[in-house]
DNA sequence: TCCAAGTGGTTGAGCGTTTGACTGCTTACG
DNA sequence: CGTAAGCAGTCAAACGCTCAACCACTTGGA
C-alpha cells in the first residue's frame, strides 16, 4: 500500500517549477490580451474556433464540450451566454431528438475573424518569438507524448 | 497600425495545439487527483507549500500572493477559507501595522505532509514517468526561457 | 505637526464554474 | 410492443474568482 514517495530530484523540481510558473504566467497573459483587446475570453474563443472549423459550422453540444475539454454543464452555460451575444444559436438535432446543435452565426464568425489575429499575435509574441525552432520542436514532442499518455488514461 | 497577422505555420500550429491540449488535460488531472485523494485543491496546496518553505512558516499576504501568482483579493479570500479549516491563521505584522502575516498552523503543516506524497506521485506518474531525461531537460529549458521573457514584461 | 498621497489588505457584489439532480428522448431486451 | 436502462442536455445551489470600492496605517512634504 503506502510505498515511500518517489520524490522529485533537484533537476526535476526545477523543471517542474519553471514550467508550472511560466505556463501559468503565459496562460494568464494570453487570456488577458484577448479579453482586453476583443472582449472574448479564451474559453469563448475556443468554442467559436471549434465551431468555425467544422462543416456547416455546427456541432452537437457534447461533441463541442469534448473538443473544448469542457464539461457539458459548463458548455451549456457558455453557449447560453454566446446566444445572448447572438454569436451562436441552438437548434434541435434532426437525427436524435435528445440532441441539440450549437450553430455559429454569421455574427459569431465575424467576431472570431476579428479576434483571431489578436490572439495569434499574442501567442507569437509571448511564445514562438521567444523560442528557437529546436525548442518549438521539443515542445511539440513533449506535448504529443503527454497527449498520448493522457488520452489512454481512464 | 493593422499589419497583416503573422499566422502560425503548420508546425507551429501543431506544436501549439499539442501543447495546449496536453497541458490542460495534465493540469486537470493533477488537480482532480489531489482533490479526490486529499480534499485540497491545487490553489490551496500551493499556498501551504509556499508557507511551509519559509522561515517561521509565515509570510506577508502580498508576498504570498506574488509567490502563488495570485491576486491579493483572491489570496485574501483563500486564506479566510484556510483559516476556517484551521490550517492558517492571520497575525498583524509587527513592523508594519498595515500588514498581515499568514501563518501556517501545525494542523496545516500536517495536512500538507499528507497531501505532498499524493501530489508528487501524481506529477511523477503523469509527467516525469512519461518523459525521457532529454525531454525533461527540454521542458525545463523552455520553461526558463519563457519565464525570463514573461518576468521582463510590463 | 499635520495632512495628502501612497500602500497593504479586506470586503461585497456580480459572474462563471462545478456538482448533482432532473427531464425528455432513444435503444435494447424480454 | 412495452418497459428498463442509458444518454443528451439543462437547471439550481454552492462555491471560487474578479473587480472596484473601501479602511487602516505609513510616509513624505509643507
Amino acid at each position: 500500500m503506502h510505498d515511500a514517495p518517489r520524490w522529485l530530484d533537484t533537476g526535476e523540481q526545477q523543471a517542474w517549477r519553471a514550467w508550472l510558473y511560466s505556463w501559468m504566467l503565459l496562460e494568464d497573459r494570453l487570456n488577458s490580451d484577448l479579453v482586453q483587446q476583443t472582449g472574448i475570453s479564451h474559453a469563448y474563443y475556443e468554442i467559436l474556433v471549434q465551431l468555425s472549423e467544422t462543416e456547416g459550422r455546427q456541432l452537437r453540444m457534447s461533441e463541442l464540450a469534448d473538443r473544448c475539454l469542457s464539461s457539458r454543464s459548463r458548455l451549456s452555460h457558455a453557449v447560453s451566454r454566446l446566444e445572448e451575444r447572438g454569436w451562436v444559436r441552438r437548434q434541435v438535432c434532426a437525427e436524435d431528438g435528445r440532441g441539440q446543435l450549437a450553430v455559429l452565426t454569421d455574427e459569431g464568425f465575424a467576431a472570431l475573424e476579428q479576434a483571431a489575429p489578436v490572439h495569434v499575435e499574442s501567442v507569437r509574441t509571448h511564445l514562438f518569438d521567444q523560442l528557437s525552432p529546436t525548442q518549438v520542436a521539443a515542445l511539440r514532442d513533449v506535448g504529443e507524448t503527454l497527449l498520448r499518455h493522457l488520452n489512454d488514461q481512464p
